[in-house]
DNA sequence: AAGTTGCATTGACACAGATCAAAGGGGTAC
DNA sequence: GTACCCCTTTGATCTGTGTCAATGCAACTT
């Protein structure tokens, strides 16, 4: 289904590129966040390297071995599940300062793939050398297991949008999660352009893309938001998050 | 919703109950996993001690500070998270050799709730104290990483459950993964009790209970499990298997 | 600049699962 | 041992979302 088939080019490591933690502005929101000075050095010093990626490209497949994480400097990605009888699940879309690829610890090799939605960036951890140094940096030690719960509580969010939400709903929550991770980073919370297609939001969603396009479309109608294509300004940021919480109260 | 809110008493732990890991029957499936024996002595010292639950007891609530994470010993739990806005998600079921109440490294605080289904046990395993012991024992360090990953990818089955099954398929897939689970734990792949309601299950599965209740009875009137009440047995694995393989290949 | 291609929008209709309702069964507590 | 209550089953109907199909829009290629 996807086009991006023949783009299968390993993209390979660009070892000039490599720009010091210490010296990145996404530090307090991605490993090093809590490090001293000294400690960040450390963490430098094992960082294996940046990896840029054009959009379309896979930063790793299902079935890759599993050797490092990595940490998102600049661009956007989604991970997804495809399984045996042709199922495909978006399961995630990251941007700056998350961590990808932890789901191949478990195992040793990766269980989903990451393709990078626009040109990108990405800075590579060797897994081993990253447990090494967490076992002599309590601080370190400490943020990675934080990390991995936040991504255990995180899939439960998505847990909660696919099993309990109405179409409307999960659009209008998918959207403010959005807002909130692009006012993290700095960007605008209103106006930002997508970088999924209608399918990908879908199918991270749990809804067919006609229906994803028919409540951008409704949304718009009642003067929620403004869309055009992939550009969205969000107008009513209240009223939007009204549409989470029935107000009924749905208490069962 | 739940009549258990009154059983809000906080279980007492037992210490007399503590039962070295050494001599547990779950060491393979559980933290232990892979020690040795003499670490695995230093991983009983750690631990707390064993708490017994009654049937509708809460082990954690939403909100309670985190300090441990729990093996289960015995029994069968339920975790769930639920919004101010009234949505209640189950968001698994535990067994024997399970780690439950990592969704709470993240913030210091649990995010879910965690209730046991039927009388448990569980071995109380203090965070902070198993970072130290982690970071002097290898094996042990990666395994905690490999039992959170696991964690991980089994939430992204979930999501792909919720996103991309319908009712038949997604109560296949759960039976299935029931069995396998029993299996691995020595009991029978194709008979066993439900501890769950037909509305827990269909909190998991994302249905009403009205649904899950009707899967069943399909199943049963096409020979592939028969049902009373709670007691399932499992007639036809392959046939069962085959509901999760659309025979189009949905190749979409 | 025109043609191609993929993505998005919109409409009509179908259907899976939700909702509402009622009755039966089993386990639990007293 | 008995009574109550919760859980489960089943039916009838409703509705949100999927499906199928056609058109429109925009970006990229040559």
């Amino acid at each position: 289904m996807h086009a991006n088939v023949k783009q299968n080019v390993v993209p390979l490591i660009t070892p000039g590129l490599k720009l010091a933690c210490s010296q990145c502005n996404l530090r307090e929101l991605c490993l090093p966040f809590g490090l001293s000075e000294h400690d960040m050095g450390r963490l430098d010093s094992l960082i294996g390297g940046a990896r840029k990626l054009k959009r379309g490209q896979h930063l790793y497949r299902a079935g890759d071995v599993f050797e490092s994480i990595f940490a998102v400097k600049a661009g956007f990605f989604k991970t997804d599940v495809l399984t045996e009888d042709g199922r495909d699940q978006v399961t995630g879309f990251q941007m700056a300062g998350e961590i990808v690829g932890m789901d191949g610890i478990s195992t040793e090799v990766h269980t989903c793939n990451a393709v990078a939605l626009e040109d990108s960036e990405v800075c590579l951890i060797p897994f081993t050398e990253l447990e090494v140094l967490s076992s002599e940096i309590r601080s370190l030690q400490h943020h990675l297991h934080k990390v991995m719960s936040r991504e255990i509580v995180r899939d439960h969010g998505v847990m909660m949008l696919l099993g309990t939400m109405r179409a409307e709903e999960r659009l209008a929550a998918f959207l403010l999660n959005l807002s909130q991770r692009f006012t993290t980073r700095g960007y605008s919370p209103t106006e930002f352009h997508l970088r999924m297609t209608r399918e990908e939001i879908g199918s991270y969603l749990g809804l067919k893309l006609e229906t994803v396009s028919r409540a951008f479309s409704r949304f718009q109608d009642e003067g929620l938001i403004s869309v055009q294509q992939k550009h969205i300004r969000i107008l009513d940021i209240p009223r939007l998050k009204t549409l989470l919480a029935p107000p009924d109260g749905r208490i069962r």
